[in-house]
DNA sequence: GTCTATATCTAGATAGAC
DNA sequence: GTCTATCTAGATATAGAC
């Protein structure tokens, strides 16, 4: 085995493990067991436990990267909103044992701590443009102290809904069901500030993927 | 020292120590050290540390009775809502390790897991009944299907207020700002739905108690 | 009830042969 | 690169004296 495949390996099956049993509840013996390597062959790759969580972090900022670059004050039509908020959700529940532990890995990993934070605060100024757009194009109106306190439930839905879902049913994260019903969830939140047209577009784009699962 | 007042000292002590650096970080015989008592006597009293996290949780569970045996049918006006809310928000801030820790906890102490579903459950329904008892009494209109996913959201909010506020000021959960902040988050989601004059009165009450702090 | 001393166990991590 | 064997540290928990 070359050692970019053992490399890969050991993350994969990481991720898939710390998914289904949370990162503090898997060892890096279980790990190796699981991968079919020796626990000694796993820290030549990596040199703790730690390192394969921040490996698996940079990859999952990776994979949200193209997500966040989202050009400044366009603002998004409904539809294009649902994509973006697919994908990003899609991602995170690829990543899910970081959402589910949130508050320990941030305090046990400083530098992933950081990352975090800063992944939280381009959510929320995103989130804040997004909604900032929709004023301007005179699709939305709300007052500035609404709208701060607004922004933060809409960033406290993205980053709880994980942990949310998994203590009901631990296993629906796998399909969709659990992402379109954040999805919904969020868009239900900005709906009842928005005027019509738009107003019945949201709601029904909303309820429409909810029924389809 | 008497046997209670040792009991008491450990779960005092573990309880400040857990809610400052999360549970899974505390040991035992830090425990014992802060409280300046010897390990051996720490175990006498308590058969295990999850044995100490279960009393706790007990302690948490009689805290909130009280304020979950509300009278069923009964439309409670804004101001009655908004100091039910205090009240327990008040409680969960003062057990907050519980929160800030909720997916492991539930999964390694599966009696705690059940009994906080069980919570979460009861949290729903006065959720729910807290919103038929609005539309009832022709204060609020809305959809069946809206009204289930604004009850989760609901639900997602009064249980994720705080791991989310700690993400980044973990030190204003002890003065009131956290706690405010987080009702008026949960008012400004059930406003929308509102008619007037209710809806007035919901609005002014977040933002009056917000503008305090 | 409380202490000191210690047992046990397990997870993370390393050494050195192949 | 990979293995086996092993070390170390630290956490939970117990034994037995006082």
């Amino acid at each position: 085995m070359t050692k970019r495949n053992t490399k890969e390996l050991i993350l994969s099956t990481s991720l898939a493990l710390f998914n289904e049993l949370g990162e503090p509840n898997v060892t890096t013996n279980h790990i190796a067991d699981e991968a079919d390597i020796s626990p000694g062959n796993l820290y030549y790759h990596f040199r703790s436990k730690d390192d394969i969580v921040i490996h698996l972090f940079k990859r999952f900022l990776t994979g949200l990267q193209p997500l966040t670059e989202v050009p400044e004050n366009s603002a998004l039509e409904a539809e294009d909103l649902w994509f973006q908020l697919h994908l990003t959700f899609e991602i995170k529940g690829q990543f899910r044992f970081l959402y589910r532990n949130l508050s320990d890995l941030t305090a046990r990993i400083p530098d992933l701590g950081r990352a975090m934070r800063g992944l939280l605060m381009r959510e929320r100024q995103a989130a804040f443009q997004m909604i900032s757009g929709l004023q301007l194009k005179g699709s939305l109106r709300i007052s500035t102290q609404e709208k701060e306190l607004l922004v933060d439930t809409l960033l406290l839905v993205i980053t709880y809904w994980i942990p949310f879902a998994s203590m009901f049913d631990l296993h629906r994260l796998e399909d969709g069901t659990t992402q379109v019903k954040a999805i919904a969830r969020v868009l239900q939140l900005v709906t009842p500030f928005l005027r019509e047209p738009e107003r019945s577009q949201f709601t029904k784009l909303a309820f429409e993927y909810l029924e389809q699962t």
